[in-house]
This record gives structure tokens, C-alpha cells and sequence, in this order.
RNA sequence: AGUCCCGUAGCUCAGCUGGUUAGAGCGCUACACUGAUAAUGUAGAGGUCCGCGGUUCAAGUCCGCGCGGGACUACCA
């Protein structure tokens, strides 16, 4: 006959190893999911984490989120599908690769093909697949690896460029440029990433320059102040703007102010010609450039006085400056297009009283800031037409002057805007030529100047700056080269994701985040704040963006391909290896379009040499192509063209960021629309019920998600989502690989187990807070959950297996059991209410908080406690069948109540419990149905009047305490002063209990209420609304009332008070009456429970006193010499004083309780092994035992 | 700089819509209990509930302004 397995103690990671085999053996994930085919599904989806590095302790984290979530689905019957993924492309990787292989990206595409360095990348991603794999299975994360999406397959990448298509064809796409990091010397642009590395900031000395941009005598002028516009008429009035960069001023279009600033008219002089000027600047930074004295100094200046004299002559605020104009400060070319739009006064919520004059230089071509607030108002950046035709800043991306800046004795065309990007020898050359073209303005010029410094020079010599002096500051470097680097403007795709703000914003509010704030605030305010989204990166390895267009040599063709087949449909040729260029390098996409573009704009004929290539086989169809060879990455897809009406069509170089990739999942893992239709259109994998990400995924992926199926499907991605915080180590600091704290997640699962680390994640603190994770935490929980739940276990077992219980027989009714029976069901039942609810209100923390409570407390220490006696002593009665029919059932609800969580722990007691009883047809805890809550069974009033014997037994025990008398000294009674019936027939109920728990003999009503003395307080939530200001009055009057008006109050039901010059009656609702002392007795009370304590030892008391210490030595003696608790044995006792007669009156209780056969009490025990034992202070004895 | 989160005992955390002695566990001290329990019980020590203002009869709880820690975003001229 099979018996329930009993364990010697409890090792958390070897139970997590043999269930894991026992799932790899049962099939039991697979299981789960194929036993509830046809069910209603549970969407899930796995965020793809990047394999190129290794699985760190916060993924245990979110991915026990994930899980628990998942499993508790499952049980609850849903089918949850989990898709495992990996996101495998992106800068991270690049880098990584680069380091490996000693090269820099400039080094990509020369000294390295792209292809073999896509290849390194390929291989690099997928490095710790391995280490992922079994992390994710040691910790119990249940997800199908076996068939995950890879976002760098055909198929996925496919799937994207189905997405984008989609996209182009509703017009949210569109090709701009935004103002981004760009490191000319390194001649690339910066990602963020990039700029946060280390030593990119340094401290800079730069020329910095106060310009004076003269204001245009214009109507709107005259209607805002006609004495202005006489001063501007003249020449006289100028607006100050302050800049670090001076090579930026040939490129100013507009001035931008605060609408809110306060702005001033001053009356001064120019510094350097001392020409009289008034100029407009920002009330607050006045006195960044004047001394307070020179508003009263006599208003006279010859350049180089030292006190500069000024008056303020009108204010204004900054609303009233915009829209007005100003002349051009240095004119060396004008904006390309709505050039009547440019140099007017413009307003920014950017600007602030911080720094230089309030009012700010503003260049679109070289700020973002400028660039957005210039848009917002329709003003254009000062672009020029390049050779190409092309619009072109006024600076290249060399870093250098185009062309037109032509300044013949300042020589700016050509010249680089940072002196650091000129070598030794062409500074030496370019100072000889300052030196000879400046002669006129600088006699003996010693050392070459910058561009900035030529600007500001010259605009020092022209009476356009105010001020002009080197300013320290942080500016960006380019981490390669060590260059600065300049803010400059790429050419990017963007997606027009401001086009659906208003409906992902609404979108958003039928989600359900935890926690909310992170929706609300972090997600909604980035919502409302949203710039179009910027697709593009100028990279390598990583989705290709799928547009091909034509170049600058004729009409603008764009063609957006969303699948493979359409470039068999659309004609597509491959450019092959043997279609070389003059040099002999192949051609790709790009080349081959500038060849042939350049060849028609000279009028040859492009045809023919196309015709030439196609019959040579440099040139093949694309639908020639064995399918095998296609690989959607680069540089494969470069050089794939289109032939159109004699031009080429090229792929755009860029990828596109890889957060579209990610947030493309939904679709993409199935190779929708290619395959799987249904899985999306059909709601049985779109949208997502629910997904977990740490809250650094906010603008990530719970972004892309979310904006690609707003634009694609109109609807939400995800219904629930949880983020959760980090995982900082035990005294709240990162965890880095550098400081050495980052905990490994396989040493911590090895060492404490799988179940006790989620379950500690878990319970600590709500997982949106950090956690502070402490290796100590997770052995409290060991020690505390696991273990309580262990020995209850342990306990059931082996009484069980004494009394051959296998729950085969008919299930007790409820009604017929005993009262702690039934109140520990119905706590296990309200149990099961708490935690279904809390999971369903995606509140973990809230469950397993509740069931540990619940186990620790209810289960181990109170109902397993209080009932021993029931599961060891006596025959296999009624009795004993329901005790382990409770503790049974306890036992397998709380092993499903908690899988979740503790996945391993909580299958092996279940099916330990189950493949006994064979109650249930899984045996897997997973798969077996969520336990029903049986709202009959819970009797709230049962509950109370448990606490209440809780309460009455802690205070007898803390009176015993104080008195000094050990709880096995028997006591004759407790009295419990009655307050109402009802109190007095819930305490009945449990009086057994509390007097065996206190080893008290009675327990005596009292219902003479004179004896009390009793306390009196007002209710306050009660009276708050009646009484409201008088609170204080009543209060304190409450608290001066005697005995007498509490009786009274008792008695009539109300007292009649003066308040606040009016009668009130306080009825007993307002207050709480509670007795607080007998007089005369022993007292303790808490809340309205007082206890009273009869401590009189009568001699019959003592005796069974001391026999029952005797009892405790000799179960100590047996337990010690290692007899099983069924042997029974010979006793023998030597005499002392008090032992005779206690033994003899109470002999029957003493070899019940140690299984005696025979009891002597002999003068003297001869016996060597006999036990000298001291009963209490002062009085020793010996015993003896033998087995029978 | 903006947005969001967090701040309660030495440590980790509760404290629901405001209600008057602010709780638990761990740790510490002492005692007790134990034939499942390295468990548990009782008692003790330990709090300016980050600070300052405000609303209110009443604030750990609501509001405002700060401070400290963290995350994300960001071109500050």
C-alpha cells in the first residue's frame, strides 16, 4: 500500500531539480497548453530579450511576473500560448562585434565586407542562447523556446517590412531631416547611446559672442511704439542674442523669446565703437552686463571707459516682440525657400532668464530646438542648393563652410566651424593667410584664429556685437575621435506617429497599467508630448528600411516593397558579383544609380549600357534568384534595384531602429500576414491580455507596441501591463558588473532555490518598486513560508501513514465537523477569494502576501497546533477522518494558490498529496483546476469569534507571563467581564479552546457590571459629521467622565451634554466603551476583551503540575533515546518529596501521555541510564524508560 | 531641465476612501512553550511617519513648495 512520501527536511533546489525532470518526462508545459485547446485563450506576449549578453538576476524578476500571470491563467482553465523571441538586432550588438574585431565603423564596408561583419553579428546575438535557455528553465519560466521568432529571420524581417508598407501607403512616412549628434571627423552621426559614454563631455573654452541684430522700422513696429520706431528708422535699435557658437550666425533665421519674459528697452552705447544704441534684452539679465552704477552715470562712453552708463527706457513683455523683424546679421546667402518668413522674432517655451540676453539666436539648421520652434512657426532654415541640386546647410559634413560664405577677407568657405578639425599643417597655412588678409585689421596677428573668432571679430569691427568673450563650458566629443562635435542636420525617415496622437492617447486610457501612474503619467504625458517618431539609423546590422527611390538625376520615384514577392511582382533586378565599376569594386544599389544618373544627366543613353549589363548576367532578374540565397539583411538588399523609365531605383541606406522591430512582434512572430492570418484577426494572439517589462520599457517597447497596432489595427496592443522596477543590490545601488554586486541568478537559485527567490521577489515589495534584493530576504522566506508549509506537510504525512489514511473515505460534511474544522476551511476559503481576486487585479504582492499570512499563522501555527492531539491520540474515528480531510484540503489548496509563484514547491505537494489520494485525475498542479470558492463555507462570524479566542488566550498568556507561572502549571479559572449577549455566546463557543490552550480548568461570565471599571472614548468617525468644530469640546469633556455617566450611558442609552452653548445627546453609537480593570484581580485587556486571572495553586493544582512537567521530561527521555511515537513503554519514576502523590493522583494522565505500560515509583533508581531530571527549581528526581 | 516612482522602527515592508496609543516580520534582550516545527508565544528596547507650509473639528493619509534616492527622456542659446 502506498503511503504519503515523507522528507527529512526541506531542500528547495533539489525539489526544483526533480521537478523539472518530472515536467521534461510528463510533457507537462506542452500539456498545459494542449489540454485546454478550445478553451477561451489568455494572450501573452515575451518582450524579446537580447542574447548577447547574459541573463542577469532582474530578468528572474520580470520573468517570474510573466509567468506567475500565465500559470494562474492556466489554472484558471484559459489556454495561454508563450512564444519565447529574441531581439537580436541594434546598436548594442554592433558595438560589441566592433570591440571583438579592433575595428570602427568607418572600417565596416572597407577593411571588413558588410557581409561577413553581418555574419559576426548574427553570430555574436545568439551567444548566450544557451545560458538564457537554462535560466529561464531553472527558474520555472514556463515559454516555448523550442519555437521562438528571431527577429533577424526572413520571415520576421518580412513581416516588418509588410508593417511599413502599410504604413508608407497611408501617408506616415515621410522622409525629413532632423538636427542630430554628428562627429565630422568621424564623418557619422551619434546615437544617444554614444553621447553617454564616458569623457564624451569635456570642459571647453569657447569664443562666445553677444550679437546685435538691428530691428526693422516696420508697421508693426510703429503700432506697438512709434518712439521705437524712430530709433529703428535711425539705425539705433537692436535686439542682443548670445551665443557659443558663433559659426552658427551666418545661419540665424530667426530670434526666439519667452511669450512670458519680461523684456527692456535700454539706452546705451556700443562697447567697441561706442556709437549710441538702444538695444532689447530680458529684464533679469541686466545685470549680466552692466553695472548697477551706470544707470546713474552720466550718459557719455568712449570705447574703452570702463563703466558702460545705461537707462531703461520701456519694457515689454515677449508676447509683444513677436512678429518683429530684424536685418540679417551676416548675409552670405538666403534661405532657399519662404525667405519673406525668416529673421523675424519668434516665440519658444525653451527660453529661459538663465543665460545670456532672454532672447535666443536661432539657427534651424544646427539646434533641434531651433529647428522645431522655427517649423512651428513657418520659418525656414537658411538651406542652399549644392552642385547636386540638392538643399544643403551652410556648413558640410566635413564640418566646413560650403562655398557660399564666401568672405574674401575673413575666408570662411572651406573652412572648418572647429579649429580641432584642422591638422598642424593646414592651421600653419590657413594663419599665413590671415596673417596677410587681416594685416588692415590686425597688424600683427600671432596665432591663428578660429572661425568663431574671425565672426565675432568681424562683427566687433562692424558694430554688430555687444560682447564678445571666451566662455567655459561642457561640450559633446566624439568618443572616437575626440573631436566636438556638431549638432547637424541628417536626412531620417520618420513616422508620422503625431498623425495618431489623439487616438493612441485614447487608446491608452482603455488600458490597464500597473501601476497606473506609470500609464497615466510617464506613458500619458509622453503621449501628449509625442514627436514623430525618427525610423532611421545609419547602421548595419539591422532591419533594411524597404523604400528604393530614385536619385537626384531626374523626377523623384519611390517605390515601399512589403514583401519579398513584390520584387518578382514589380520587376526587380540583383545586381551581381561580376557587374563591376571603372576600379573594379561591384557595384551596389547606390552606385550603380549614381553611374547611370550621372550618364543620363549628361544625355547619354543610359538604355543601352542597362541592356549591355542585363545581356552580360551583371545584371539578373530578381525572381532568378534560388530562394535560399535571399537574406533580407545587408548588404544583400542593396543590391536588389528597380528600372524605371531609365533611372535606377536604390534602397535607401538605412535601417530602421530596432525598437520597430521589437514592437512589431504581434504579427511578425507568426509571419502575419504571410501565414498564421487567423492568429491576428481572429483575437486568438492579437491583442495581448497581457505583458510584463520593466518600467525602462515605457517609451520602449510598450511604445512601439502600442503606436505600430494604433496605426496598423486601430486598436490596443496589450489590455493589462505590468512594470516593474529594478533590481538594486541589498543597500540600494545599481547592480554592475563593475561594483561587483550584481547578483548571478544561478548561484542564487543553486543556493536557495527557484521558489523561494520568486516568492521573495515576489512578496517583499510590490513589483513596481525597486527592489532592494537582499540574499537574507530570501532565507527568511525559506525559513518562514516554505518551511511552515513543509512541516505542515510533514506532519499530515506522518500521522497519516500511521493511521493509513489515503482520504478514502466520504467526505465529512462541513456541518458535522468540529468548530476549528470549520473555521479554518472557511479562512482557507476566504484565502482563495483574496488571492483570485488579487491576481486577477494583477496585484501579486497582495496574494502571496496573503497566503503566507495565511500558513504561517492560520494553518501551522494555530489550526495545526490546537489540533495535534486530535491526529495522534485515540482510534481512527469520525473525528481523526476530518481532521485529515481539513488539513488535506488546506494542504492541496494552498499548493494551488500558490503555484503560481512557487511553481516547483507547489507541484511536488501536489501531486505528493494527489498521487495518494488520486482525488483529482492531473497530476500536476499546473494543469488541475484553480480551487472554487465555496462561499457557504465562510462564516465571518466564526472567524470573529476565533480572533476572540485568540485575543482572550494571548492575554492569559501575557498575565501568566507577569505572574511568573509557567503555562504548565494548571490554573482553576479566568473570568471575562461580559459586555453584551452576543459577546458572551461567541466566547462560549470557544471557551474548550482557549482553557486548553491556556491550561486554565474554567472560565467564568461576569455580569455584575458595578465591579468593572470602565473606560470611555469618543467615536470619532461617528461624531466627525455631527458635531464637526466641537469636536475638541466634546472630546475632552468625554474624557473627563466617571463611572457614573458611563453607566448612565449604558443604562439610558444616551447623556445629554452642553455643547458649545446647546444641548447635545451622545447616544452610545458615539462612543466606545471598553472595561478596563477589576478591581482586585489580575487584569490585562485589549480592546474591548478584558481577561481577569485566578492565580491561586491549590495543592490538587500543583500536583498535576508537577506530573505534567514529568510528562514533558519524560517525552524529551524518549524522543532523545529514539522510540517511535507508537512504542510503548516501561516507566519508573525515583521519589522525592511532592513526586509520590502528584505521580499517584494523576497516573492514568501520565501513561496516556507517555505510552506507559507500567508506572513505579521506586526510592531509588539502581538503573545506570537513568535520567537525573530537574521538574521545577529546586526539585530534581530521576527517571527511568524501557521499551516493551 | 522635464515626466514618473519611492522616502514610516537598525533592516524589509503594511497602513483601504482622512478618525485620535502608527503596525508586522527580521534583528537585539529576557522569559516561556514544544512528541510536526532551526517553529512558536509573552514581554522589553527601538518612530521629529524626509522637511516646511496649507486644507480640516481631525493629516502618515489630501494639496502646495522644497530635500534626498531612483528611472526614463533631453540640443539648453
Amino acid at each position: 500500500m502506498s503511503t504519503f512520501k515523507e522528507y527529512d527536511g526541506l531542500n528547495l533546489p533539489n525539489i526544483a531539480e526533480q521537478v523539472l525532470e518530472k515536467w521534461k518526462a510528463d510533457k507537462t508545459f506542452e500539456k498545459s497548453m494542449s489540454s485546454r485547446e478550445g478553451k477561451p485563450s489568455y494572450v501573452f506576449y515575451e518582450g524579446p530579450p537580447s542574447a548577447n549578453g547574459m541573463p542577469g538576476i532582474h530578468h528572474v524578476m520580470a520573468r517570474t511576473i510573466k509567468d506567475l500571470f500565465c500559470r494562474f491563467k492556466t489554472q484558471q482553465g484559459y489556454q495561454v500560448m508563450r512564444k519565447a523571441g529574441w531581439d537580436t538586432h541594434g546598436l548594442p550588438v554592433e558595438l560589441g562585434v566592433e570591440k571583438e574585431m579592433g575595428i570602427t565603423k568607418e572600417d565596416i564596408g572597407t577593411k571588413i565586407s558588410i557581409e561577413d561583419y553581418n555574419k559576426a553579428c548574427r553570430e555574436a546575438v545568439m551567444r548566450y542562447t544557451a545560458e538564457w535557455r537554462d535560466v529561464t528553465e531553472k527558474m520555472g519560466y514556463w515559454v516555448d523556446m523550442d519555437e521562438p521568432y528571431v527577429t533577424y529571420e526572413n520571415n520576421y524581417i518580412e513581416s516588418v517590412w509588410w508593417l511599413l508598407s502599410q504604413l508608407y501607403q497611408k501617408n506616415l512616412m515621410y522622409k525629413g531631416y532632423t538636427i542630430q549628434p554628428y562627429s565630422p571627423a568621424a564623418g557619422t552621426g551619434l546615437s544617444s547611446h554614444e553621447l553617454n559614454l564616458p569623457g564624451t563631455y569635456q570642459d571647453v573654452k569657447d569664443t562666445s559672442c553677444t550679437a546685435l541684430f538691428k530691428v526693422k522700422a516696420d508697421e508693426k513696429l510703429r503700432a506697438l511704439d512709434s518712439k521705437l520706431f524712430d530709433f529703428a528708422q535711425n539705425g539705433r535699435l537692436h535686439f542682443v542674442a548670445w551665443t557659443t557658437t558663433p559659426w552658427t550666425l551666418p545661419s540665424n533665421t530667426a530670434l526666439t523669446v519667452g511669450a512670458k519674459i519680461e523684456y527692456v528697452v535700454v539706452d546705451t552705447f556700443n562697447p567697441y565703437t561706442a556709437e549710441s544704441q538702444k538695444i532689447i534684452l530680458a529684464k533679469a539679465l541686466i545685470s549680466k552686463y552692466f553695472k548697477a552704477e551706470g544707470s546713474d552715470a552720466e550718459m557719455t562712453y568712449a570705447a574703452s571707459d570702463k563703466l558702460l552708463p545705461y537707462r531703461v527706457i520701456k519694457s515689454l513683455s515677449g508676447a509683444e516682440l513677436v512678429g518683429l523683424r530684424y536685418e540679417q546679421l551676416l548675409p552670405y546667402a538666403q534661405p532657399l525657400h519662404d525667405a519673406e518668413k525668416a529673421f523675424q522674432v519668434i516665440a519658444g517655451d525653451f527660453v529661459t532668464t538663465e543665460d545670456g540676453t532672454g532672447i535666443v539666436h536661432t539657427a534651424p539648421t544646427f539646434g533641434a530646438d531651433d529647428m522645431q520652434v522655427a517649423k512651428a512657426a513657418g520659418v525656414p532654415p537658411l538651406l542652399v542648393e549644392n552642385d547636386n541640386g540638392d538643399p544643403v546647410p551652410l556648413v558640410d559634413l566635413r564640418g566646413r563652410f560650403v562655398s557660399v560664405v564666401n568672405d574674401t577677407v575673413w575666408g570662411l568657405a572651406g573652412e572648418p566651424v572647429k579649429a580641432e578639425y584642422l591638422s598642424d599643417e593646414e592651421k600653419e597655412t590657413e594663419f599665413q593667410r590671415q596673417k596677410e588678409a587681416l594685416k588692415e585689421h590686425i597688424p600683427n596677428l600671432s596665432n591663428y584664429l578660429s572661425v568663431d573668432e574671425r565672426i565675432s571679430l568681424k562683427l566687433k569691427l562692424e558694430g554688430k556685437a555687444f560682447k564678445v568673450e571666451k566662455y567655459q563650458h561642457n561640450y559633446p566629443h566624439c568618443w572616437r575621435t575626440d573631436k566636438p562635435i556638431l549638432y547637424y542636420p541628417l536626412d531620417s525617415w520618420f513616422i508620422k506617429s503625431t498623425a495618431v496622437k489623439d487616438k493612441m492617447i485614447a487608446l491608452n486610457k482603455t488600458i490597464n497599467w500597473k501601476p497606473e501612474s506609470t500609464g497615466t503619467g510617464r506613458f500619458g504625458n509622453w503621449l501628449e508630448n509625442l514627436n514623430d517618431w525618427n525610423l532611421s539609423r545609419s547602421r548595419y546590422w539591422g532591419t533594411p528600411l524597404p523604400i528604393w527611390r530614385t536619385g537626384p538625376y531626374g523626377p523623384l520615384m519611390e517605390e515601399c516593397v512589403g514583401a519579398v514577392e513584390e520584387f518578382t511582382e514589380k520587376n526587380a533586378y540583383f545586381i551581381t558579383e561580376e557587374c563591376l565599376d571603372d576600379k573594379g569594386n561591384r557595384f551596389d544599389g547606390q552606385s550603380l544609380r549614381k553611374y547611370l544618373g550621372e550618364m543620363r544627366l549628361r544625355g547619354e543613353n543610359v538604355n543601352n549600357v542597362w541592356n549591355d549589363m542585363i545581356r552580360s548576367k551583371k545584371i539578373i532578374f530578381f525572381a532568378m534568384l534560388p530562394k535560399d540565397q535571399v537574406d533580407l539583411h545587408r548588404p544583400f538588399v542593396d543590391y536588389v534595384i528597380f528600372f524605371r523609365s531609365g533611372m535606377v531605383m536604390a534602397r535607401e541606406l538605412d535601417l530602421i531602429d530596432v525598437w520597430f522591430d521589437s514592437g512589431a512582434m504581434p504579427y511578425a512572430q507568426w509571419h502575419y500576414p504571410f501565414e498564421n492570418k487567423e492568429m491576428v484577426d481572429g483575437g486568438k494572439s492579437f491583442p495581448a491580455d497581457f505583458i510584463a517589462e520593466g518600467v525602462d520599457q515605457t517609451r520602449g517597447w510598450f511604445y512601439t507596441l502600442h503606436a505600430i497596432s494604433t496605426m496598423i489595427k486601430g486598436s490596443v496592443a496589450f489590455k493589462n501591463v505590468v512594470s516593474n522596477g529594478l533590481v538594486l543590490d541589498k543597500n540600494g545601488q545599481k547592480m554592475s558588473k563593475r561594483l561587483g554586486n550584481a547578483a548571478d541568478p544561478f548561484e542564487t537559485m543553486k543556493t536557495y532555490g527557484a521558489d523561494a527567490t520568486r516568492w521573495y521577489m515576489i512578496t517583499n515589495a510590490p513589483p513596481w518598486d525597486n527592489l532592494k534584493f537582499d540574499t537574507d530576504g530570501i532565507i527568511e522566506v525559506q525559513r518562514k513560508y516554505f518551511r511552515a508549509l513543509h512541516n505542515s506537510y510533514s506532519f499530515f504525512s506522518l500521522y497519516a501513514n500511521v493511521d493509513n489514511f489515503t482520504h478514502a473515505e466520504a467526505l465529512i460534511p462541513l456541518t458535522d465537523q468540529p468548530e476549528i474544522d470549520q473555521w479554518v476551511i472557511s479562512r482557507l476559503n476566504s484565502l482563495i477569494k483574496e488571492v483570485e481576486e488579487s491576481f486577477e487585479a494583477y496585484e501579486p504582492t497582495r496574494a502571496g502576501r496573503a497566503i503566507q499570512d495565511f500558513v504561517v499563522d492560520e494553518l501551522s501555527n494555530w489550526y495545526v497546533r490546537l489540533c495535534r492531539r486530535r491526529f495522534w491520540k485515540g482510534d481512527y474515528s469520525e473525528d481523526k477522518i476530518a481532521a485529515y480531510q481539513t488539513l488535506y484540503q488546506c494542504l492541496v489548496t494552498i499548493a494551488k494558490l500558490s503555484a503560481p509563484i512557487a511553481p516547483f514547491y507547489s507541484e511536488q505537494l501536489f501531486s505528493d498529496l494527489n498521487g495518494i489520494s488520486g482525488l483529482e485525475s492531473e497530476n500536476s498542479v499546473h494543469i488541475a483546476a484553480w480551487p472554487k470558492v465555496d462561499e457557504s463555507a465562510i462564516d465571518e462570524s466564526l472567524e470573529q469569534r476565533m480572533a476572540l479566542a485568540q485575543t482572550t488566550t494571548s492575554l492569559v498568556l501575557s498575565l501568566r507571563k507577569k505572574e511568573n507561572i509557567r503555562v504548565r502549571q494548571p490554573l482553576q479559572k479566568i473570568m471575562v467581564p461580559v459586555i453584551n449577549s452576543e459577546f458572551e455566546s461567541h466566547l462560549k463557543q470557544v471557551e474548550s479552546l482557549i482553557l486548553s490552550e491556556v491550561n486554565v480548568k474554567e472560565l467564568e461570565y461576569v455580569h455584575d457590571s458595578n465591579i468593572f471599571v470602565k473606560s470611555i472614548k469618543p467615536n470619532f468617525k461617528a461624531l466627525g459629521p455631527k458635531v464637526g468644530k466641537n469636536m475638541k469640546a466634546l472630546s475632552a469633556q468625554v474624557g473627563q467622565f466617571g463611572q457614573d455617566e458611563i453607566q448612565q450611558i449604558e443604562r439610558e442609552g444616551k447623556i445629554t451634554l452642553d455643547l458649545d452653548g446647546s444641548t447635545f445627546d451622545l447616544i452610545s453609537d458615539d462612543v466606545e466603551i471598553s472595561t478596563k480593570d477589576i478591581p482586585g484581580w489580575i487584569v490585562a485587556s485589549e480592546g474591548s476583551v478584558t481577561v481577569a486571572l485566578d492565580i491561586t495553586i491549590s495543592p490538587e493544582l500543583r500536583s498535576e503540575g508537577i506530573a505534567r512537567e514529568l510528562v514533558n521530561r519524560i517525552q524529551n527521555l524518549r524522543k532523545d533515546s529514539g522510540l517511535e511515537v507508537t512504542d510503548r513503554i516501561h516507566l519508573m519514576v525515583e521519589n522525592q518529596p511532592e513526586i509520590e502523590q502528584a505521580v499517584n493522583i494523576n497516573k492514568n494522565y501520565i501513561c496516556a501521555e507517555t505510552l506507559a505500560d507500567q508506572l513505579l515509583v521506586k526510592s531509588e533508581l539502581a538503573q545506570d541510564s537513568a535520567l537525573e531530571i530537574e521538574v521545577e527549581e529546586g526539585l530534581k528526581t530521576k527517571i527511568f524508560i524501557e521499551k516493551i
